[in-house]
DNA sequence: CTGAAAGCGCTTACAG
DNA sequence: CTGAAAGCGCTTACAG
């Protein structure tokens, strides 16, 4: 089969290439008569831009790029990711716009990744996940221009690239409150990845509210992997004053740790009780219910890519805000067994 | 900064642009040491063909496009994807093709956005998720003429175009002697989508295997949310002569299904037994883990993504089959309780 | 083995 | 308001 293209399009309708062009445009050049005869042909014959014609003759490339730099261990293993982009295509959609997903090992095939697109003039921005501390991919990414959003940061200021952040402390104080209206003192967290600005938000916003409070904290890092939370959990629930609630920084750990519990012979609620940051489905369907930090992740997805679109489109995008996360309480949290 | 083109490259060697372009696409044309100095020449000054012009000027998209056709509710609910995309990528990556996703509501949609990507040029071929027994993505895709890769199907034949198919009978069988074996005598299954192909194939194998037997089987189709996937267990449950032993076409149902028996008082394994499809995180953390059918997605993308791409460079690719699940028996699976 | 040139399908100043 | 033409950065016959 052939595909139509505007010349085509242009000989149905008796005008030039050019008029084709600007009247499947809208910009400004032919009467409105001709602009709806040339669409109505257009429609008809079933014509797409080729994106590459377009891409090369100087517009944009019509799509935008995501790369998720995890290990294949990790990988899949929250639901986070497929809602994300779930939001951000409804986003791009209208405006016909793809989104390229490269999954790499590690952030230098993720570095990689960037100058490659860059130089392929692939995609015309990049949504950045997990922003760290000290990110090498800022300054990269600053240097090559390539239009980008950095998502799962603080609002702290990292040169020129506009952000999408999320409230993670707020979301820490209320849970503890919530605990702490329970009758719990003592708290354990078993926090993700220590360089990545969100675990560092959370965990400021942990130790602040309990020292407000001249409470007890501990906190054990992990790398998200059931593994990890389950031995995280164990070990924070052997030191001598042990924790009666533990939060935790993703749903996978969080079940994790409560079979952890149950495999020693603790109860949950009736000896720990537990919350976990991203509700999803998983902490609806087990049993307990997870007590759980939900936010809109698609809606959060679709913030991140229309302020993508706008960089793109040349706008000013600073620093946009998305809804902060929300407590859910179900059946994982209750008073602590009196001892 | 300015991306180099080999316009520089030939510049700076000191030959015309068609020789760069045949010493960097490992075309005849050039003599051995011209061609080492072009490939160093365009490494130093990073260069990397851009995507539009190539694409353009007759050669390959670089990308192959897959469609997602979930609706929000039920996506990002198993890990399915996130790791079946990751086995994909690991093999594009070498060759540089990229990956474009779409997340789309319903099957309408996913047909238009081949047809769109086909008037584009967007992508060089597609893979096809969740065959269905009448697809009509199949007859579209051979119109157009758009090199694709069918999925998640059975052996049978659909025209000319290419699949990779999963052996979903045998596993079934492996389960019911595995579950035989222990004493159970009244099966259930809790089925997904009746119209996709591999919903069908275990149907069979499952009403085949009872048969010869001379057991019970009862089936409820869903469609894959634990909402449904609990509501199924307990009409099950409740039947006149109850099951002792369920099969769950998906890890989330399971882990919603062994919720509502606990909720509803049975325990298991000691009431009911548990094998869930496709094994994952979920059935490995949940208490008591899960029996379950486990494969590696990840080299089954890869499969897949390698089809394509032959089937893109014009080889004929046929059905190629993927390993078989393997049966991983957990705590969920004991001896029925005498009655 | 190498160079000059056409062409892919668009967009966009530039004349009329 | 419209047409003719150049150009984006490649690939690929076609001459030499």
């Amino acid at each position: 089969v052939q595909r139509p293209t505007i010349a085509d399009i242009a000989r149905l309708a008796g005008v030039s290439k050019g008029a084709v062009s600007y009247a499947l445009n809208g910009q400004p050049g032919v009467s409105a008569a001709t602009r709806e005869r040339i669409q109505e042909i257009a429609q008809a014959i079933g014509w797409n831009a080729n994106s590459a014609a377009r891409a090369l003759s100087g517009s944009l490339a019509g799509a935008v790029g995501m790369v998720l730099a995890r290990p294949a261990r990790t990988l899949g293993v929250e639901s986070f990711f497929m809602q994300f982009i779930s939001g951000i295509e409804a986003e791009l959609a209208p405006g016909r716009v793809a989104l390229v997903v490269q999954v790499v090992e590690d952030h230098e095939a993720e570095i990689a990744t960037y100058r490659r697109w860059w130089g392929e003039r692939r995609i015309d921005g990049v949504i950045v996940a997990d922003v760290r501390t000290h990110d090498t991919r800022i300054p990269l990414l600053e240097e090559l221009g390539l239009p980008a959003v950095l998502t799962g940061g603080a609002t702290s200021h990292h040169g020129s690239i506009a952000r999408v952040w999320v409230d993670n402390a707020a979301p820490v104080r209320v849970a503890l409150r919530h605990l702490h209206g329970l009758g719990h003192r003592r708290f354990g967290r078993v926090a993700g990845l220590p360089e990545l600005e969100h675990t560092a938000m959370r965990g400021e916003a942990f130790d602040e509210w309990l020292g407000e409070h001249d409470l007890t904290g501990l906190t054990r890092y992990t790398d998200y992997s059931p593994e990890e939370g389950a031995a995280a959990t164990r070990a924070l629930l052997a030191e001598d004053v042990a924790p009666t609630a533990l939060l935790y920084d993703n749903d996978v750990m969080a079940v994790a740790g409560m079979t952890a519990c149950h495999e020693d012979g603790l109860r949950v609620p009736g000896d720990v009780s537990i919350v976990a940051w991203d509700d999803s489905v998983l902490c609806r369907i087990v049993h307990p219910g997870l007590t759980a930090m939900r936010r809109d992740i698609a809606a959060y997805g679709a913030v991140v890519a229309r302020t993508l679109l706008d960089v793109v489109d040349g706008h000013r995008a600073d620093a946009r805000q998305a809804a902060t996360p929300q407590l859910v309480v179900r059946a994982s949290t209750a008073p602590p067994a009196t001892t």
